[in-house]
DNA sequence: AAAGAAATCAACCGCCATTTG
DNA sequence: ACAAATGGCGGTTGATTTCTT
């Protein structure tokens, strides 16, 4: 029965990548993008499966990773849309701009789940854990009372945990499917903020928030999918959109001391491109498998959800846009008050070649931001590398404006030193790559004729020159490929940060040790 | 300092839906 | 119309790293 694996056939190599390997992966993708994956090996001279190189691009390669420690508020995020949509990670993925699926569902079973059942909730039901446990011994009576309900998604939530392929909280409200289906959802806040005091991921640790009470574990959310199908695959966000949207209603226990966290919390949901189909995959279409529109598995699908502050008016996002924008830029608040959550850069190119940098800080109570724009003109190779949190780049003329609610959604993980990073810090070896770290740099500016209302960017490739110093190469680029290179256009074009690890690691694939 | 435990995370596996021939 | 190929997803594994005793 069991397929074979793709890998089987041919003696393929498997396990970790070397950087030999990632070298010629990143070349190969860099110069031709992939094309059809199963090819990429043989083009690009390595002993890979196509799967395998597709998972090592997704999840390490490209270049729009943003990697990095998780922000609080990305946690509180991932724990919002896992109550909404389950484990459905390349969903909740798509709202993080700049994470995988992979990296989401390693930091929920490792940590995350942990941390909620510490708090008292069920990371299955996100309901206390009490409430849960009464439910479970109400629905074992009930299933054995009504023994063909065909509802046997969820058998084995009742140990409230290792759920393999049951964790969806939505099988846990398929009986009240009868209901009208709500056109808009409000979500509840159950974690605005969590208490972080045993993990020891240091990511995590020492994001040190109030704790979050419980609030009424009321479900909103009824997947039309479920209706007419009860497979773990369910409905995608795109079937969610396509009937509802969120609307941050009520932030339990948040004040205006966390007043990013409302801003994240706040999801409307573009319909525009979703009314076609409700096939689970057809999220996927959009991202991944319409070759014209790769872009976006580059770039977080934010063109299928528009994430923007609940208290300012959209800024990037509305209704009148295009039905597919690739460049909607999330706005989202993020705590940048201590050395652990750093100001923010970050740098948009626009058509002209005008870099706009942003550097973002914000206040203690999170009401307001401070934010300097900067804008120079594209240089050279735009090869900016400034050894700074905050300094923007050199020739730039700032203006201090203040921003309510503004910052950058993909800086702050990218500018935090992980734990390793920090370590490097001291390590004389590491000296040459300094400058490097903590840097965001930017890309070039170029057109894309497809897009041209939005600010483009072309891609190019780090590598580290002689002397320490990483220039930007450009792509070589017949057209032959065009969706390849616009795929890379629009990874580039979203606001890349590259950090400590993404260097290392592009050292690394470039044969220069740390 | 060493050993064991726990945590982390990259990568694999198998399944499924869709696409392709 | 069919089967194979492909891409994508979520669950799981196991090697490595970090923590604890």
């Amino acid at each position: 029965m069991g397929r074979h694996s793709c890998c089987y056939k041919q003696k393929l190599r498997k396990g970790l990548w070397s950087p030999e390997e990632d070298e010629k992966l990143l070349n190969y993708i860099t110069k031709h993008g992939h094309g059809c994956w199963s090819s990429v090996p043989k083009l690009a001279g390595l002993q890979r499966c196509g799967k395998s190189c597709r998972l090592r691009w997704i999840n390490y390669l490209r270049p729009d990773l943003k990697r990095g420690p998780f922000s609080q508020q990305e946690e509180n995020l991932i724990i919002e849309l896992h109550a909404v949509l389950g484990n459905r990670w390349s969903q909740i993925a798509a709202q993080l701009p700049g994470r995988t699926d992979n990296e989401i569902k390693n930091l929920w079973n490792s940590c995350i789940k942990k941390k909620l059942r510490q708090k008292g909730i069920d990371p299955n039901t996100h309901k206390p854990l009490s409430e849960v446990e009464n439910d479970i011994t109400k629905l074992d009576k009930a299933s054995s009372m009504t023994n063909k309900a065909g509802n046997n998604n969820n058998n084995n939530e009742n140990n409230n945990n290792i759920g393999s392929s049951s964790n969806d909280p939505h099988h846990h409200h398929q009986l009240n499917l009868t209901e009208a289906q709500p056109s808009s959802i409000a979500v509840d806040h159950r974690y605005p903020l969590l208490e972080v005091s045993s993990c020891t991921n240091p990511k995590i640790m020492n994001h040190n928030l109030s704790a979050a009470t419980p609030p009424p574990t009321q479900e909103f959310f009824l997947e039309k999918s479920d209706i007419v199908s009860n497979t773990t695959s369910g409905c995608r966000p795109s079937d969610l959109a396509s009937y509802f949207s969120f609307h941050h209603s009520n932030n339990y226990g948040t004040s205006s001391s966390h007043d990013h966290h409302s801003n994240m919390a706040s999801f409307c949901f573009n319909m525009s491109q979703n009314s076609s189909t409700t096939r689970h995959h057809h999220h996927h279409h959009h991202h991944h498998h319409d070759h014209h529109q790769m872009m976006n598995s580059l770039i977080p699908p934010v063109s299928s959800c528009s994430i923007f502050s609940s208290s300012s008016s959209s800024t990037s996002t509305s209704s009148s846009s295009p039905s597919i924008n690739p460049r909607v830029k999330p706005s989202i608040s993020l705590p940048l008050s201590d050395h652990q959550n750093p100001p923010t850069v970050s740098c948009e190119v626009n058509n002209n070649g005008v870099q706009n940098w942003e550097a973002s800080t914000f206040s203690n109570n999170g009401s307001s931001s401070t934010s300097s724009n900067i804008e120079l003109q594209s240089q050279g190779n735009n090869n900016f590398f400034e050894n700074s949190n905050t300094t923007p780049p050199p020739t730039a003329t700032t203006t201090t404006t203040t921003t309510p609610n503004a910052a950058n959604f993909s800086t702050w993980g990218g500018l935090v030193p992980e734990s390793g990073a920090l370590k490097s810090d001291h390590d004389p070896e590491d000296i040459k790559w300094s400058e490097y770290l903590h840097s965001p740099f930017l890309l070039g500016a170029s057109n894309n004729s497809q897009n041209s209302a939005q600010p483009i960017l072309y891609s190019n490739i780090v590598k580290p020159e002689t002397h320490g110093h990483l220039v930007l190469t450009s792509t070589t680029g017949s057209t032959s490929s065009s969706w390849h290179q616009s795929e890379l256009v629009q990874a580039a074009s979203s606001e890349i940060m590259y950090t400590n690890k993404d260097l290392q690691r592009l050292a690394v694939a470039f044969g220069q040790t740390l």
